[in-house]
RNA sequence: GCCCCUGUGGCGGAACGGCAGACGCUACGGACUUAAAAUCCGUUGUCCCGCAAGGGACGUGUGGGUUCGAAUCCCAUCGGGGGCACCA
């Protein structure tokens, strides 16, 4: 008979819900508490609804959120929604409603789901991104972003007027590009580049260039830069969006175009953003997939000049006109390729020089004789997607520009190619190609059969490699100014020459690229910008905040670059001082509002300013952040960018937002089991997805597939592990043996069909048995495959607490008439709160129960600390089990089990603490004390091996000393026929743990 | 190709230098029941010896190594998962 476990989590939750139970007090109410912010990754509310892999790292924030409650902590606990962004709208656009319904009606559903789970809430700071009231502070954070710029000397964001005023006194200068400097002039700086000054000064400019100049430091400014535009979303992507030339969301096709866009300058961040990890507890493979990601690369920049021109080769003036000021030089006399290496101590290897397709010296440098040639491939390389380029890496093109370049050291003449292999993006969109000492750079000279020159040999007397390059570490040879110097010195020796000789520096690149920030849809936060006549953006100021996003009819993509707010003429007119201006029609990208909504949080409801300071102070950094290791590089990434940039200007207070991470593991779906069945009506097991037809995969049990092979369809059923045996290797049909099949686990996915959804479960066993169960598969942090079938042993060991605690009578008095059908008990009658506990009674605990109940205090309080909940889990269990032959439960072990329990099976819990008697939630109840004492036994079981194997034990006094405790070893009567006749060469005794006599 | 994680019974997992398989599921046997469900009790890594009590051998993907002692540490190798991928 089943425990009323509907009436009683229906009940408890009305209960916390109107006693507002886990309200987290404000700093001045909490006294001398301690904090903990505990936080989950908000949800998307998609359409769907919840399924399984979200609670489970709510369940564990949960646990840990009541544990700490219940150890004095104050707990910041909260929720809130991740509401704009693509799903909603392209399924708005696909049945015709707004997405503001949708989105309400799907935070309602995800509202309803989380709370049938009793996750403890504190839902009066509930937050929604696509609420003005929100939104209003993503559009001031922007605004921020807007109105500063990253000094070059301070090393941090600052306020804009700063960067003028620093301007103005000649602190910093204007370089070539645009570009502000250190003023290499300035007392006790070094000269930047090449000994000429190539900058100019504030005063030297005009107030057009002056204007440009500050708009080109702002940490969000506009530029026309190639960008993933993906025609079926009807909009640009940021490159974290973009996976293998696909969009992130749908799969659909990317193309690169450029585009004016809004950027943030995440670059500025990149240093620190790699060092700041090295101070945070976050897994170790996430920093290394962020490190990755910014790919930072230490080298130098080299400067190879171009070998004068043939008397006919000259730049001719429209080729000029292209190259404005993005040339690294503008004196034509002096034309020079700056190129990036890692490995500057190759530099006598260089044989040859790639430029990107698109570099701007191209033209430059160019003879006619090979413009044609230059130009075919360029077009070519143009035309190709991402994609396509990726998929033909293995075979290296390009063309040779007719032009030379000469040897920095050795003067030698030296070919420049242009190849797609080479990319405009990084470093500096040049290469000097060391064929002996890079793989690709060994391919395209293998191909144009360009000389290969050994410059490092490996150490230790191995041979190079024979038709590759040797990239490893190794010796100089033929190198004159370092030869016979190992790899890691000799690149700081070369750095060295060529910094005194002025033909290069010491540089750092990175793969990280600004973050593309702006949207061509409807459903996101409208840019708080407006433009001038001649685009130039201006910013509106924060009392005009929140821009509103206009409600529209017509919210669709119009299908090209121009985004759908721009067909809203009477919202993006605006008249200002007499001016016209027309609004930012781009809106901001799903990752804005998720950004920093953790700081909204701790002052959800303030209407003058983004997060009050002294509260701020109080509860950052977070504590404790569980989510999935999805966001590794997205949300994760931006959102520290965002807090570091709020850090500069003095917004926040710590440099990190989240102290601890954690990535819950993936819940993987149910082992399937599959059978086709052929043409030949013979059986057939089928897995690999790329096997199955997607489009006729599945209908629950029945499964239409493709065999790959041979094309030929194949009707198929879902097995359960009752139809199959284990035979060998793998597992065999049990009704006919000759068939094997294959089980696995696949990720759970619409398309699959494997999705498992909570509501089902929650109903017919309850949200602590779903917890439990969750929390019970594995641990935290790992991959594991969801089964239903377990469910069931959670939910006897819940049963078996209530009847041990409350009795049989218990449910069908309390609950009304308890079906005597088999299965839960669905009675939604409310329980009565009556006190009687018929099973537990005012006794003493037995010794070794009492013994037992102390180890699991220690146990399960160390394991939620260290989130294993699986272990703590197992260690209820075993008490529980243990109680098993008690007529009366003493009342000291009913209520520290109850109390133990508590933070994974909350509802049933507290209705057990209250028909214990107890009138107030155990919530702030303190967690149970273990007594040391009860820890240690005063005699213990020793195991005695013999030359490392187990022959006996022996039972021993605790403070038994070791002679004494190796006498009795030695006498143990199944030692004896182990050590009979043999010289005992080592008595070995590990205190505590075991004896082992090593004989000859 | 590079980087990270992972491999333990029929299944999920525990042990993280010291008694491998805690705890749960499954399966089997028993009790209760007119019967079934539920519940309770017992058995459940493989193999061997023994009527039995009991005893032994093997065993943590594979091969080596370190150690009195290895699932655990080191080297190599093979599976599985994830990330990055022409990044100079």
């Amino acid at each position: 008979m089943a425990y009323p476990f509907t009436a009683i989590e229906k009940k408890w939750q009305r209960h916390w819900l109107e006693n507002h139970t886990f309200r987290a007090l404000d700093p001045e109410e909490a006294g001398a508490m301690p904090k903990a912010y505990v936080l989950d990754m908000f949800p998307y509310p998609s359409g769907s609804g919840l399924h399984v892999g979200h609670p489970e790292g709510y369940t564990a924030t949960d646990i840990v959120s009541r544990f700490l409650r219940m150890r004095g902590y104050n707990v910041l606990h909260p929720m809130g929604w991740d509401a704009f962004g693509l799903p909603a709208e392209q399924y708005a656009i696909q049945h015709n409603t707004h997405p503001r319904e949708t989105t309400e009606r799907n935070i309602e559903n995800f509202r309803r789901q989380i709370q049938s789970l009793g996750l403890s809430y504190d839902w009066e700071r509930e937050v929604n991104t696509t609420d003005p009231a929100y939104y209003r502070w993503t559009q001031w954070i922007f605004l921020r972003l807007f109105n500063s710029y990253f000094d070059p000397i301070e090393q941090k964001a600052m306020p804009i007027e700063r960067l003028e005023r620093e301007l103005f006194n000649e602190n910093l200068v204007v370089g070539p590009d645009g570009s502000v400097r250190l003023n290499p002039v300035h007392e006790g700086m070094q000269e930047l580049s090449g000994g000429m000054r190539v900058e100019r000064l504030w005063r030297e400019l005009t107030p057009e260039e002056q204007r440009d100049v500050i708009d080109g430091q702002r940490l969000a400014y506009t530029d026309e830069v190639p960008v993933n535009w993906c025609p079926a979303l009807g909009t640009v992507l940021a490159n974290e969006e973009v996976i293998d030339g696909k969009s992130e969301r749908g799969g659909f096709p990317v193309e690169l175009r450029p585009m004016r866009q809004w950027m943030l300058r995440i670059t500025s961040y990149a240093d620190r953003l790699i060092a700041d990890l090295d101070v945070v507890n976050w897994p170790e493979s996430l920093k290394e997939m962020q490190r990755n990601w910014i790919g930072k690369s230490v080298g130098a920049e080299i400067d190879f000049a171009i070998a004068p021109p043939d008397a006919n080769v000259i730049a001719t003036d429209a080729a000029r006109g292209e190259v404005t000021t993005g040339a690294e030089d503008d004196d034509e006399e002096d034309l020079s390729i700056t190129v990036f290496t890692t490995r500057p101590d190759t530099l006598y290897g260089v044989t040859y020089m790639v430029l990107a397709p698109e570099h701007a010296l191209v033209d430059r440098i160019t003879p006619d004789a090979h413009r044609e040639t230059i130009e075919a491939y360029r077009t070519q390389v143009a035309g190709r997607s991402e994609r396509d380029r990726q998929v033909e890496v293995k075979e290296k093109t390009g063309v040779f520009t007719g032009a030379y370049a000469l040897h920095p050291l050795t003067g030698e003449r030296m070919p420049i190619y242009i190849a797609d292999y080479v990319l405009m993006g990084y470093g500096t969109g040049a290469v000097m190609a060391v064929p002996a000492h890079d793989e690709r750079d060994y391919e395209f000279a293998t191909k144009f059969k360009l000389p290969i020159r050994q410059v490092v040999i490996p150490l230790n007397g191995m041979t190079p490699p024979e038709n590759a390059a040797f990239t490893g570490e190794g010796v100089a040879v033929n190198s004159d100014l370092i030869n016979g110097v190992t790899t890691a010195e000799a690149k700081a020796r070369m750095i060295e020459i060529l910094e005194e000789r002025e033909l290069g520096h010491r540089s750092v690149t990175y793969k990280l690229r600004d973050w593309l920030f702006s949207r061509q849809r409807y459903w996101g936060e409208p840019f708080p910008i407006l433009l001038d006549a001649s685009s130039r953006p201006t910013a509106l100021s924060d009392a005009d905040l929140p821009l509103t996003l206009p409600e529209v009819a017509d919210f669709k993509p119009t299908g090209t670059p121009e985004p759908p707010l721009s067909k809203v003429k009477e919202w993006t007119l605006v008249e200002r001082d007499g001016a016209a201006f027309a609004r930012e029609t781009n809106t901001m990208p799903q990752w804005a509002g998720s950004c920093w909504y953790y700081l909204r949080y701790i002052d959800p409801k303030n209407a003058n300013m983004l997060v009050d300071p002294a509260k701020e102070k109080y509860w950052m950094p977070v504590d404790l952040y569980v989510g999935g290791v999805e966001h590794a590089v997205l949300h994760l990434l931006y959102a520290r960018f965002w807090h570091k940039v709020l850090f500069d200007l003095g917004h926040v207070s710590t440099p990190e937002p989240f102290a601890r991470l954690v990535n819950q593991g993936l819940i993987l779906g149910e082992t399937e089991f599959h059978v086709f069945e052929n043409a030949a009506g013979e059986l057939v097991s089928l897995y690999d997805v790329r096997d199955m037809d997607e489009e006729a995969s599945t209908d629950g049990t029945r499964l239409v597939a493709l065999d790959k092979r041979n094309g030929a369809k194949l009707i198929g059923r879902r097995l359960t592990e009752q139809d199959v045996e284990k035979a060998g290797e793998g597992y065999r049909l049990k009704s006919n043996p000759r068939v094997r099949v294959d089980g696995r686990n696949f990720k759970m996915s619409k398309s699959r069909g494997n999705v498992v959804n909570p509501d089902p479960i929650v109903e017919h066993y309850g949200a602590d048995t779903f917890r439990l169960y969750e929390m019970y598969m594995g641990p935290l942090e790992a991959q594991k495959p969801w089964n239903t079938r377990d469910i069931v042993g959670m939910y006897r060991f819940l049963n078996s607490v209530w009847r041990r605690l409350v009795g049989d009578e218990g449910d069908g008095t309390e609950a009304g008439a308890a079906p005597a059908a088999q299965g839960p008990n669905h009675s939604t009658a409310p329980t009565t709160g009556t006190t009687h506990a018929l099973r537990v009674h005012d006794v003493p605990i037995p010794e070794a129960l009492d013994r037992q109940m102390h180890r699991t205090i220690k146990k399960v309080g160390e394991d939620i600390q260290s989130l294993r909940f699986n272990t703590a889990i197992a260690e209820l269990i075993k008490l529980n089990n243990e109680m098993g032959g008690l007529q009366a439960v003493p009342r000291a072990l009913a209520e520290n089990f109850i109390l133990m329990l508590a933070p994974f099976a909350p509802h049933l819990s507290e209705e057990l603490w209250e028909r214990l008697g107890h009138h107030k939630s155990l919530t702030r109840r303190p967690w149970p004390e273990y007594d040391p004492a009860k820890l240690v036994e005063s005699t213990m079981e020793l195991p005695v091996q013999v030359n490392g194997k187990v022959r006996d034990k022996i039972a021993v006094a605790v403070d038994a000393s070791e002679e004494q405790i190796l006498e009795v070893a030695l006498k143990a009567e199944k030692v004896q026929p182990w050590i009979d006749g043999k010289q005992i060469r080592k008595k070995l005794y590990v205190p505590q743990k075991l004896v082992n006599l090593v004989v000859a």
